[in-house]
DNA sequence: GTCGTTGCAAATTCTTTGCACCTGA
DNA sequence: TCAGGTGCAAAGAATTTGCAACGAC
């Protein structure tokens, strides 16, 4: 059923003459199973245990050039210096980070939808893309909320 | 009419037990009129002109103690790996950033305002703050669009 | 006078780059 | 074959830290 959907990899690389090697299908298949956005380094230990030699430089090589086929997005909301990458779902999500146990969870909704048409009619402006983290406590910390930084 | 804004600086600084020095002072005051967020750099540049003798690390140490007292919000979102800093205002804002001209848009409207209270209800999650930026093209550029990087 | 703040320089952390070798198409 | 990918080490950029001198309260 998800015919396009099956190896869209190797087609969009092939596409934007972007060879396919061992690390780069590591790299989209760790991303691809994420539940959560992952950053450099965690995909780089993450592929070291399965990759017997893979360096922090082409991962960063890598995601780079996936992103410039707009398989991924890149994230920096974080705060914490570390850009964070996840694929480039069709249908986007967003997530509630709490501040308290760092957890994340992911939401289909987005408050944008409606928001982009007002932006075009009010503003004048064509929103491409948009990003959003949302923070607070989550169900279990609500009721002890206390911040960490 | 403004009187419990008139000078929140000193007050909110006592509380918090950090002491109101001169470099402080003059940071606060650039943010509070930048029109936009800005980064340390741009701060330490700015500050070299007025005071005589700023460094770098001063600026990180002052956003620091000003983020502490809630005075500040941090944002990373515009992944070119420098962190940028604005006040905490009690009403927020968002940008329309342009892709071709990089230009920011501040919007006083906010999609958020409905969400959170559907979020509350169904994920269970107190929002206590939220970071979104927009991407896209701006009046002047649409007609033309064409990515930067 | 005390304790927090600052300047300076050095250290850290994240990311990028140069170069020689290797690999997929 | 050969352009593009990779490992390694070194460079760069943003941010943090140690320490001694300084300044606010």
């Amino acid at each position: 059923m998800p015919e396009n959907q099956q190896d869209p990899l190797k087609e969009i690389m092939k596409k934007a003459g972007i060879k396919n090697t061992k690390h780069r299908n590591l790299i989209f298949d760790l991303l691809q199973n994420a539940e959560e956005p992952l950053t450099a380094e965690e995909i780089f230990i993450s592929l070291k245990d399965k990759s017997s030699s893979i360096c922090l430089s082409t991962v960063y090589r890598t995601l780079e050039k996936l992103m410039s086929g707009n398989l991924l997005l890149k994230t920096n909301i974080s705060d914490d210096g570390k850009a964070r990458y996840e694929l480039n779902h069709d249908q986007h999500k967003h997530y509630l980070i709490c501040m308290k146990c760092n957890k994340r969870i992911s939401i289909a909704d987005c408050p944008m939808k409606e928001f982009e048409k007002a932006l075009k009619d009010q503003a004048n402006f064509d929103v491409i893309q948009h990003k959003l983290e949302i923070y607070g406590y989550c169900q279990d910390c609500k009721t002890s909320p206390q911040l960490k930084r």
